[in-house]
DNA sequence: CGTTGTTGTGCAATCGATTGCACAGAGTTT
DNA sequence: AAACTCTGTGCAATCGATTGCACAACAACG
């Protein structure tokens, strides 16, 4: 025993385990565990769950998330998975769900996955090695076969920010066919006729489903979308390029819509390289009110998008569905909103405008 | 032995375990666990190894990190713990830090210190529940608690970005004064005599050491360092207040100094709102250079951190660290660059400069 | 041929907590 | 007084993998 006590001494580091609590309270662990766990203390006299308590206090015990987990099968934690975490975009998202998971005893273990699907799935099998008991996924593509990966493996998993066109899962996502319709609306009521598109790539949601609604809105009012140009990425510089192909095309374009804030400033660039004025010469709209996106030259009037509500959401989907796995998936389709900043203007009548029936 | 073949087959989820793989290989399971492990697969027959790995393989056997955690004591997991998420500065060092932990088999576990210290402790109590090999701090304050917590409990803690002045952890800071000297030397050598600062708070190290260097270089230019506020935080509002403060009290400024990108732009916020110019009336300098801060208008001139590196530093340090506890803390001080864009000019002679002697 | 070494496997304890079940003792019913 | 409930605790198995130690088989040696 003494020697016990030195051992303890010398590594002060080692915290106290539950044997040693229940030692101390003078009682079998069983009852220590008990005593100290809200839901079962009530099994326990009242005298003895205080006696319990104090000792454990007093030793600085912290239960083992670890040790219990293995027998209760909860490692009281979640993977989130977003492709790149340095994308501003992602991070009030992540940070919204930390903070719900954090406030419901979980921790988030987060991992970026910019590689291919390989790396991702390398990814995910990490994750399910350390147990989690839920996936936020942030990089969901058409038939996603990480989703795959989780829904075999019965790990609840959630999509969010894009989504599946069949949902195997719950997601939460913006109304991005509604966003790019407010858009257009918008450059369509400043009385712009010609308008273009800067898209995303295919194999993500967000860059279809927007360009959908680009389609759509032009078609109700009666334009022409075929003004359409693919970025490679969602990158400034990918952007710059598909903007230098569309403009080259579609010389007589009066304002762009664009799928993402990233692509809009790529389309600045591409527009103070041909020195061409903005909204001067070209109206432009972005998507995603991306942080200090408000702050850049010409403020970019652009479709907000509340992240945070839909990190939030998505956590929320996610706990439910844990202790509810069997629930149908949910679709939470997030209204966004027009704000409108310096970035588009009614056209400019060129005087080159005769052109023009 | 049906019976539970059978309920295998039912819960199709449940993955492979240790035993499992064992039988299925006809051999021990601790065989099966030497051969399953690199360092020791080499006290195995090659021949048995093969026949593990094969069963292991097909019946998608990942071994139960938390399982062996309990008994290795190595939950290969490391935590993070950053004041805000949200932050723009702190995506490229978390990107970085969980790059370069996946690359060595960690995962990390990311969390959000908003609030005050007690929530700070609060959170890496967790933390050290989950067992973490590591804590990495982004959040350090002077006599910071949170590390004294960490090396009590005796998890190796690095910091980043903020230092604390004794260095009881290793840490990977950028030279703030160093970077502060860059900033004043470029106004100076612009012609710049009346410069102003607005500093960071003071309990963060970057704030004051910020300080410290705009104090040192312009008592070594030969000027006068008085005209300081102190921001409250690091936000835009915050910036603003202490701009509005600063240009009240000395308004014959022509440039100021800031130690922070935000703090620049609540500064911008307070030029336009007096309608000066910048930089016409003022020239501006910010600090760290985050992400899309060239975008702005006009494009601020700042001193570059190379937050990637700092996070990469940092992880890797902790990870020597875990191998060797016991070594001295190692301070790595990052050399920042000065990037001149649009928010620095000469100064304006102003018609009312009889008053310069 | 007996002894000593090597090599490859198996056995069983261990990590720290949880939980179904057994059981002792007090209180209640018939 | 026997039979029966409750209540509060203890016992021991369990979660899944790791590892010190024992031991068998076989080779090499004197």
């Amino acid at each position: 025993m003494t020697t016990n006590e030195l051992t303890r001494q010398e590594l002060t580091r080692q915290p106290a385990t539950l044997q040693e609590v229940a030692d101390a309270a003078g009682v079998h662990r069983s009852t220590a565990s008990r005593a100290l766990n809200p839901e079962k203390a009530h099994l326990i006299g009242q005298d003895v769950v205080e006696r319990v308590q104090a000792a454990a206090l007093q030793m600085g015990y912290r239960r083992d998330v670890l040790a219990a987990g293995l027998r209760t099968r909860r490692s009281r934690l979640i993977g989130v998975v977003v492709p790149d975490m340095a994308n501003l975009v992602f991070a009030p998202i992540l940070s919204a769900i930390e903070t719900v998971l954090a406030e419901n005893g979980y921790s988030a273990l987060i991992a970026n996955a910019g590689g291919g699907v390989d790396q991702q799935i390398r990814i995910v099998e990490q994750l399910i090695a350390h147990r989690v008991e839920g996936i936020v996924l942030a990089t969901a593509q058409q038939d996603d076969p990480v989703l795959t990966r989780c829904l075999e493996a019965g790990v609840p998993a959630v999509l969010v920010n894009r989504a599946e066109t069949i949902a195997r899962a719950s997601t939460v996502i913006s109304d991005d066919i509604g966003g790019m319709r407010l858009a257009v609306e918008h450059l369509v009521a400043l009385g712009h006729r010609k308008i273009g598109h800067i898209a995303g790539p295919r194999h993500l949601s967000t860059g279809s489903l927007r360009r959908q609604g680009f389609e759509q809105a032009m078609a109700e009012a009666g334009l022409d979308a075929g003004a359409v140009s693919v970025a490679s990425a969602y990158t400034r510089d990918a952007g710059r390029v598909a903007a230098a192909d569309l403009l080259d095309r579609h010389p007589d374009l009066t304002a762009v819509a664009t799928a993402n804030d990233l692509l809009a400033l790529g389309l600045y660039l591409e527009l103070r390289a041909r020195r061409l004025a903005c909204p001067g010469d070209l109206s432009v709209v972005g998507h995603n009110d991306m942080p200090l996106i408000d702050m850049v030259d010409p403020p970019l009037t652009t479709i907000h998008i509340h992240h945070g509500d839909m990190g939030r959401q998505a956590a929320e989907l996610l706990l439910k569905r844990i202790v509810a796995p069997d629930a149908a998936p949910v679709i939470r389709v997030m209204a966004p909103e027009l704000v409108v900043r310096g970035s588009t203007a009614p056209p400019f009548r060129r005087v080159v405008s005769k052109d023009e029936i």
